[in-house]
This record gives structure tokens, sequence and C-alpha cells, in this order.
DNA sequence: AGCATAATTGAACAATGTTTAATATTCAAG
DNA sequence: CTTGAATATTAAACATTGTTCAATTATGCT
């Protein structure tokens, strides 16, 4: 029997949260299991369930780690280009390069749902803000004079868009022949979108 | 015990398929056990064994009903406008009606992920395929001078695009404040992404 | 009617999430 | 240092999952 004393409860959630996002990584969302997790930091079932409401709170402990890696990298895109429309295009670019290198915790971050009728916690949507804010960020500066509706709107459309992109290409693969890679759909994406969206009004 | 000749195997198989898809409409793909579809048609689990290969195959049956549904609606809306770009525009709209009115079928379509090594089957890639080529056909008559290869582009980025302000907005609600309809963000995408690509070449 | 073929069942298996009584460990008080 | 209260941990149990298969039962042909 481990000691009681061998790791904190912090201890022992993040070591859980760890061999989770091992799992996954390796498997996929599918081979966590609450026995194989606890297999793997040396404790039994039911001491995952001190520290976890359910299997779906561990997952998504996992997965906030992921959009956490992901925003720290998106950051650092964010901030490498000096021409903010090739700012744009880096967080796209960036994001899928993500999406390609870490398919399995990616995916996982949107395949998982919760059990009906639960909600997001606020430290998982705080996460997920956070990703939106960062191109809401890159288009006020691309368009300061924009409405924040008109720029709400516009970063919007550009993340789900980018994220349908990423989405269709890893993993399910969709497209059954691959002509197009997915750098040059999220090109011809940012390219056209944003130059009829920059020239809005200007000439209408 | 059900007699041999209550039902043929197709019968058998086209019921056990409706009873998945009741089951998905209702309590959604998680919903979904072989014991529960057995018993919502008479029969005992062995015998959906003989008919489907494994749970995954009769969801995917079922899914595959979801995309023909999908393709039937899509069909019929680019056949109603007449000018080509409010076309692409019923589509993606229609899209997301569907996506909005069949929520559960629709995330069961992409939310199931085969088993590892699992490739699609060719029925079932033939109405995905279906889909992509609807929009290409509108987008080849919307620029009938443009090449296979630019064409296959932009109705590529398009769909992706589309799919992404599906996802995003149904279920997992990732947008926290709904400001942007996702309406809003279709007939952004479409009108800013079109109006660029066509004017490609003439301009620059 | 009897027999071969095949559909159907029911029970079994391993693995899943989750709960809980029993046990082991720690820490504080005497 | 011992005792006892508090709690971490375990092991076993339960229901449910997918899947298989020998046994059973219905069918169709001779």
């Amino acid at each position: 029997m481990a000691r009681r004393n061998d790791h904190s409860r912090e201890e022992l959630q993040s070591m859980a949260i760890d061999a989770a996002r091992a799992i996954i990584s390796q498997e996929g969302i599918e081979g966590v299991s609450a026995r194989k997790v606890a297999q793997k930091i040396g404790y039994t079932v039911g001491t995952l369930y001190q520290s976890f409401e359910n299997i779906h709170d561990l997952v998504l402990h996992a997965n906030a780690f992921t959009l956490s890696e992901l925003l720290a990298e998106l950051d650092v895109a964010a901030g490498a280009s000096r021409d903010p429309q090739q700012r744009v295009l880096k967080i796209a670019e960036t994001y899928l390069r993500f999406a390609e290198g870490h398919e399995r915790q990616w995916a996982a971050v949107f395949r998982h749902s919760l059990p009906r009728g639960h909600i997001m916690p606020d430290w998982y949507q705080a996460r997920v803000d956070a990703l939106f804010a960062l191109l809401e960020n890159a288009l006020r500066t691309l368009a300061p004079r924009r409405s924040r509706q008109s720029i709400q709107l516009a970063s919007r459309t550009l993340w789900s868009s980018v994220h349908g992109i990423c989405i269709l290409h890893t993993g399910d693969k969709l497209f059954s022949d691959s002509i197009a890679s997915p750098q040059a759909l999220l090109q011809s994406l940012v390219k056209h979108y944003l130059h009829s969206w920059l020239n809005e009004g200007k000439s209408g």
C-alpha cells in the first residue's frame, strides 16, 4: 500500500494527469481508463476518485493542459511577425502544426464530450477564451479602427474556419485525394478573407 | 424466439439501423449499445452480429444514413438559387440548419471514430465525396474559367471553414458569449472569401 | 417425416466506470 | 510512547459495455 505521505493530493493529481496525457498521446482518448491511469501511477482506482469527480473530470484536466501548451505556442507565434497580416497567417499555421504534432492530444480536446447536463467548468472555459482572444487581438492591431463587433465577427469566422481546416485534415482524413495541402487551404483562407475584409467600406 | 422468416436479413439490418438512429437522436451516440439496439428491434445481441461486424459498423451505417439525408437537403438547396454566389451561401446555410436540426445525428457523424487500423469503407467515403463534389460544382459554375486545381482548393477551403463554423456552434458551445450568430459567421466567410477569390487575377 | 442448414438464443468473458466497507497510515493529544 | 481520531488506500463488488460461441430452434428440401 502506498503510504499516505508519499505524495500530496496535488502531486497525485498531477501524476494522474500526466499519466492520462501519456496514454492519450500513445493510444488516443479511447485508451484512457481509470484502472490504466491508476496502475501507471502506482495506486488503485479508488484513490483516483478522491482527486477527480469522475473519469471525464480527469480527461478534462488533461485536455486543459493541452490547451495551455497550444496557447503558449500561439503566443510565441503571435509575437514573431511584424506584419500584422503575416501574424494572422502565422497563428493559423502554428495551430495547424500543433494539431499535426500533437494529433491525439488535440483530437482528445475536441472529441471529448461531457456527460449530459454537465457544463464546462470556468477554469476550462477560460483557456478556450484565451485562444479566441489571441486572434482577436491580432485582428485589432490589423484594423484598429474597426468596431469591436466587426472584429469579433471576423476573428470568430477566421478561427472557426482555421479550426475546420485542421479538423478535416487530421485524423479522419475526410479528403480522400490529397491534392491540396492543409497549408494551402490556410493560406487561401487567410489571404482571401482578410483581403476582402480589410477593403470593406473603402471600395463599397 | 423470433422466427427466422419474420424478417429478412435486409429488413433486420434496416431495423437495426433505424433503432440506432432513434437512439442517437434521443440520447446521442454515447447512448448506443448493442443490447439496447437489439432490444428495440426484438432480438438479442448475438443476432446483431450476424448483420454487422461490430458496433462501429452499425453506427457507421446509421451515420451514412445521416449523410444521405444531408446530401438530399443540400441538393435541393443547390438547385434553389439562380445566382451562383447566392447558391454557395445557400449551401452553407443549409448545412448549418441541418446541423442544428439534427444535432445529435450530425455530432455522431463527426464524433465517431473507427477502431485503430480500420479504414473507412468505400460506400461511406463515397457519400463524403458527394458532399464535397456538391460545393465543387457550385464553384465551377461560379467561375467556369478557373483551373480544376484552383476550384478544388477553393471548394475545400470553403467547405472546411463552413464545417468549422458549424462544429464550433453546435453542441460544445465553444463561444461563451453569443454576440455573433453562426449565420453571420457564414455570411461573412462566404462573402469575403468569394469576393477576393473571384477577383483574383483581375486586379493583381 | 426426417434431415441438413442456418438463424437465434442465452450464457459466458474481459473490460469499463463507480461505490463502499474494510484496512492501513498518519498525526495530534495525553 | 501509546492511544485514538481522522483519513488515505485498497480490494471487492455492481452494473454495463462489446464480443464470442455452444446449444437450441426454426426452416426448407428430399
